[in-house]
DNA sequence: AAATACTTGTCATTACATCA
DNA sequence: CTGATGTAATGACAAGTATT
């Protein structure tokens, strides 16, 4: 029944377009009942026997059966004839395909016509291509973030392994403060008020470890590296 | 305004054609 | 012959619009 639906249909749909008058409208539908009388009298031919809806080129080819939704089964006769467009037809096809995928039925029309197909195929033929657009947009769009997410990957192993790095100087540096610091009180063990202090280490010091130029960055509120992670260290010096 | 009918598009699926 | 692949065709459904 579905089938039957779908033929009637499409002789309607091959008439319509959007934007058009109401006067145009009630026409087009004067013209689609008639049609569809048409319609109403081949579809009893198709049910007395055969499928003879053909497009005029095929038509001395290979008849095209109609699909039943069982396969196999019962009657071996309802079996489905695909006809494989001329390349000329698919060629043309693009073309238009390429101008606008979407599909006006006076486009379709003139295009089958000019083809010699039945407007349906036509119709079928751009739904076809869209979807097969479609998924080709998708793969492309697919392997774009693939290549967008490795690449962040791959930064965010150089991060971290510049973290790691980084994490090893200042292990270092703590470990430089510490014994420097360690200097300064045996040396000074006998005049406790020159103990040494942040103040007391200027930028010649923070040289030492390549951070000149650094200096503000240990303008930090008191007690606040506690905040920082690995900066819990310089709070015994504030 | 609501119900109904119709059109058209998308999507998933089926079935045929072709090729390795 | 057979399985894989490409694609024409089908059917279900949704959304938009016209009609009653």
């Amino acid at each position: 029944m579905k089938g039957i639906d779908v033929i009637s249909l499409d002789n309607l749909t091959s008439l319509h377009s959007s934007p058009i008058t109401k006067f145009k409208k009630k026409q087009k539908k004067r013209d689609q009942m008639n049609k569809l009388e048409d319609q109403m009298a081949l579809i009893s031919q198709i049910y007395l026997g055969g499928y003879p809806q053909v497009a005029p080129q095929q038509a001395e080819s290979k008849p095209r059966l109609r699909r039943k939704k069982n396969k196999g089964g019962e009657n071996n006769l309802s079996k489905t004839k695909k006809r494989k467009l001329s390349q000329e037809q698919v060629d043309l096809l693009e073309h238009h395909f390429g101008n606008e995928h979407k599909l006006e039925s006076e486009r379709k029309d003139r295009l089958a016509s000019e083809l010699g197909l039945d407007p349906r195929q036509v119709a079928v033929w751009f739904q076809n291509r869209r979807a097969r657009w479609k998924n080709k947009k998708l793969e492309e769009e697919f392997s774009k973030l693939k290549s967008d997410h490795d690449e962040i990957v791959l930064e965010k192993c150089r991060l971290e392994s510049e973290v790691t790095k980084l994490t090893e100087k200042l292990c270092e540096a703590k470990e430089e403060i510490q014994r420097l610091g360690e200097r300064v009180d045996r040396g000074s063990s006998n005049s406790p008020s020159s103990s040494l202090t942040m103040e007391a280490m200027d930028t010649p010091f923070l040289g030492e470890f390549g951070l000149e130029g650094y200096d503000n960055v240990f303008y930090i509120a008191e007690n606040s590296y506690n905040n920082i992670p690995g900066m819990e260290w310089m709070n015994l010096y504030m």
